[in-house]
DNA sequence: TATTGTCGGTTCATATATTGAACCATTGTT
DNA sequence: AACAATGGTTCAATATATGAACCGACAATA
């Protein structure tokens, strides 16, 4: 693993239950040497994309990544093609719609759309899906690159009863897929249903 | 300078009059070697930082991007708290205002406000600016720590007939700031004049 | 107040991971 | 068909990352 990978890695202990992070925290999350791990930080910190809290000495994400994120947002709209649509799916079957999108290996949520009944907005909740336990992973892996398969195969957390935890439960799963044309995911991660065609 | 370093150095060059970036132009631009640069973006594109256009083959920024940006965005909001006085500056004053903050060694932009005459509404538009030619950068060099003035020396790019070019430009501007208590940047940047207490 | 534990940060010899010139396969241009 | 770009790959040389041990500061404990 190169060290960019390395450093790179750390970013995404940050999460919004989780937003400020210490030294030695981090490094018992990451599995990795103190000394090693501040030189990583250090870096993260000079490009702005980590910032320290002078109180606490706690490290946190910094402002480069709202000047990134904007650059993202201005050249790749993805998102305003897509919530027009999902608005009327949402109206159209009273559930919560998501849609998802594959970038690399991983499974990232473009935007969602709350059911009507609660009323209706979208919300913009970027966040990565889990290939084998949500109806947009698996739909992914029946339809989309072949070398998916492993990648998900290589991690197989357990999250609800009904999650697929071996091999054979996720090729069957994706079999069923693959002959209905719909993906099915019954409470394997939270407690949601959804397809995609 | 670490391999890190170099990484994520290659972020900064996304910007959003050029979004999309091929190997061989990044190379030329970050004056690294094509191998070197090449194995760079593989790290972050596995990260989702980037990701590649696969019809053009180049790269552009990637989805992972605005997930880290909603999670610093909902942990430091310190954009909700500045947009409310910032707008009533403008509306006073009747010019337009930016809000900037220090992270670093690096002036990153809050929040700005445009003048009411021309419609008021608060634009969100994060860039970072020079130390040596704005207002805002000339009063944290002058109240701020000492470590920047030599950063601020360190890069005396020209942007206008006015920018402060030399050291003694440079020591004379900061200490007017100091004595009257205020900044200005009279045409050193673009046509703007800002003040900072 | 002495003790202990933890924190963020630093050092330096060791060895591991990074580097870049040269090379390959494709594609578009002249 | 020759040429010049492009993205991508290889492998020896070496520059770079690594981590155990250490430091000073702080907080809790006794």
């Amino acid at each position: 693993m190169s060290s960019a990978a390395k450093t790179l890695e750390l970013l995404t202990y940050f999460s919004t239950n989780w937003p400020e992070i210490g030294l030695s925290q981090l490094c018992k999350m990451a599995k990795r040497d103190k000394a090693t791990t501040y030189r990583h930080l250090q870096a993260l910190e000079e490009t702005g994309l980590i910032e320290q809290n002078p109180m606490t000495k706690r490290y946190r994400l910094g402002p480069a990544i709202l000047q990134l994120a904007q650059t993202r947002e201005a050249t790749v709209p993805r998102k305003l093609g897509v919530q027009a649509p999902l608005f009327e799916l949402a109206n159209a079957t009273g559930e919560t719609c998501h849609a998802t999108v594959l970038s690399g290996t991983t499974v990232y949520e473009l935007a969602s759309c709350d059911s009507p009944k609660h009323g209706t907005r979208a919300i913009i909740d970027i966040q990565t899906f889990p290939l084998h336990a949500t109806a947009s992973g698996l739909c992914i892996v029946a339809f989309g690159p072949e070398t998916l398969m492993e990648v998900a195969l290589s991690n197989l957390h357990q999250f609800t009863a009904t999650t697929a935890t071996t091999a054979q439960d996720l090729h069957a799963a994706i079999q069923t897929i693959r002959n209905t044309g719909f993906g099915r995911a019954d409470r394997s991660y939270e407690n949601e249903v959804q397809g995609l065609s």
